[in-house]
DNA sequence: TGTTTATATTGCAATATTACGATATTGTTT
DNA sequence: AAACAATATCGTAATATTGCAATATAAACA
């Protein structure tokens, strides 16, 4: 026990909670966030970003880019990350398929 | 060690977190589903619907009701779920927040 | 009242996550 | 080549999550 079951659900499900998972820590939000207000790739510089230990940060956007929320590539002494589109699409067509269906029916409801 | 450090974070970075967190999970991922597909208010039903004992449904049941994702009224003998939209608005928010921001300027980039 | 049904809670074992110091790696600069 | 800078990896301690058997609770029904 202890382990998530994975293989009892479909892909699609397994996929969608590995990408909220990685979402579901506040620096890798906060990540997130910064990679978006400084509207480009960023090299180098996240670490003095966040209130954690560089290891701490490193391990932090090594589990955003195996989730494909971001990616990242060698730019000399540094590193570039920047948003991974498609990553962002998936979890956010769930969200859509969320609220057109709420949408259709809200009535005989609590 | 070991435990996030919260208070290093804003309120709606934490926020965000606990959302994408209560999701994060295929379990949870499929209790949402279910609760989109059967389109009312579930009584009572959940637990035959998912591939895990009882007390784990439950369990899951209750982080998803703690995070705000869904909502639960006891109907007599039974407990009505169904899905909190104010908490999806917020989630689904900074989905959108991302995706007006890369639509916007994704040049100058990997 | 006693039994059944539906759900929650407790307790615990297995595993995962979070965080960071120490160290390794890799490219840059002198 | 040596020193420096930026990032990754290793090792490990603290804490959290996952899952379930056993048990508790509470409403429905005989």
């Amino acid at each position: 026990m202890g382990a998530t079951k994975t293989d009892y659900f479909t892909d699609s499900q397994n996929e969608l909670a590995v990408l909220a998972k990685a979402l579901g820590h506040p620096a890798r939000i906060a990540i997130m966030e910064y990679l978006l207000k400084v509207d480009t790739c960023i090299c180098g510089d996240i670490v003095n970003e966040l209130p954690l230990s560089q290891p701490t940060v490193s391990q932090h956007l090594k589990e955003l880019k195996n989730a494909g929320l971001i990616k990242g590539s060698i730019d000399g002494n540094s590193i570039c990350y920047c948003i991974n589109e498609p990553g962002l699409e998936k979890i956010k067509g769930f969200f859509e398929h969320i609220t057109t269906h709420l949408e259709k029916k809200r009535n005989e409801c609590c």
